[in-house]
DNA sequence: GTCTATAGCGCGATAGAC
DNA sequence: GTCTATCGCGCTATAGAC
């Protein structure tokens, strides 16, 4: 019935816009595109989103809200290790079920400046995020390897070498060299 | 004297080109603001450079050309351990000197482009770049663990938060990342 | 509230005069 | 070697049909 179409229209379109993404780039995917995926027209792409860059930002936020999550939960763990553990295996575990929109994060400027609004309009996000795997002292080594691990996880995640691995092998091997990188042995039976 | 004049203007439209890329981003940058930085017209750009992507190939390719260098050099060493540590210091002692290129490398799809299409012209480079870091023993860890480094690596010494850090101190620290991926002690002095 | 029709403007790119 | 003129297309914007 009209509900099940009316309330769609906006969730498709978001659904048609990350599958084009993917497969061409933000920047390689035009209004028209998406519109003709939906069969409408670029005006009616417009009423749902006043602009592209609104329509990258709302593609990205489910994932950036998961990680925000992610993060809230490793800071309520008690022991410094289990803080990071926890956000080690979140992080993974986020990179891996989402490859392809973590490798459009890390590669395409369009999404990359969506996430840095949304990183900076909860300014302390990052920070937080940061804190946990640095902890309270800010030891210039140990930002750099956050960096390094953050980064290098989600593009090794995102990159196309690693695609045709199902996700629990990827899972295993990017947490063991994460574990490295912190000296945290395995905890996996 | 003309000399001075005539073969400047491809050469300092590179240079404007790369000023304007790293403060813009490729798709951020116009042949329109490149021509105006130049006093001529977008016609006359396209007389040097057919294409856009000609221009950031172009912009790229010293420090491709640099990178092919220090693996040619990396595999010319007589053991794995010097293999490794030579092509360690290589590349992070490149990706400090040319920070701002490698952040527009790994974060714009632009010059991504342009890195690939080298990349893939001597097919084999790629490989061989990987197989100094992973051997002759094709293992799924070591090649995911590769990729986290490298990549690591190259977003960390291009993020803003080190830009602050001076050349030797950055190298060190990115370095020190890399060594303990790599279980290689560290060999300064 | 949802969409179509239409137009403006800037972009990369090309043709051809000087 | 540089210019003017022009093209097609992409994002944005508005007016108005239903």
């Amino acid at each position: 019935m009209d509900v099940v179409h009316a309330e769609d229209t906006r969730t498709r379109l978001l659904g048609t816009a990350l599958r084009l993404f993917t497969e061409h780039g933000v920047e390689g995917t035009s209004l028209q595109m998406i519109a003709d995926a939906l069969g409408v027209t670029k005006a009616a792409v417009y009423y749902h989103f006043k602009t592209k860059a609104e329509i990258t930002e709302s593609v990205a936020e489910p994932v950036l809200r998961e990680l925000e999550g992610i993060v809230d939960d490793a800071r309520a763990q008690r022991t410094r290790g289990a803080q990071i553990d926890h956000l080690l295996d979140g992080f993974v575990d986020l990179v891996v079920r989402h490859r392809a929109l973590v490798a459009l994060f890390s590669s395409d400027p369009g999404i990359a400046r969506a996430v840095e609004k949304s990183v900076h309009s909860s300014e302390s996000f990052k920070n937080r995020l940061l804190e946990v795997l640095v902890g309270p002292d800010p030891d210039l080594t140990a930002i750099v390897t956050a960096q390094v691990l953050l980064a290098g996880i989600a593009i090794a995640g995102g990159s196309p070498e690693v695609a045709p691995l199902d996700d629990e092998t990827l899972r295993e091997t990017l947490l063991g060299v994460g574990r490295k990188l912190y000296n945290r042995p395995r905890r996996r039976t």
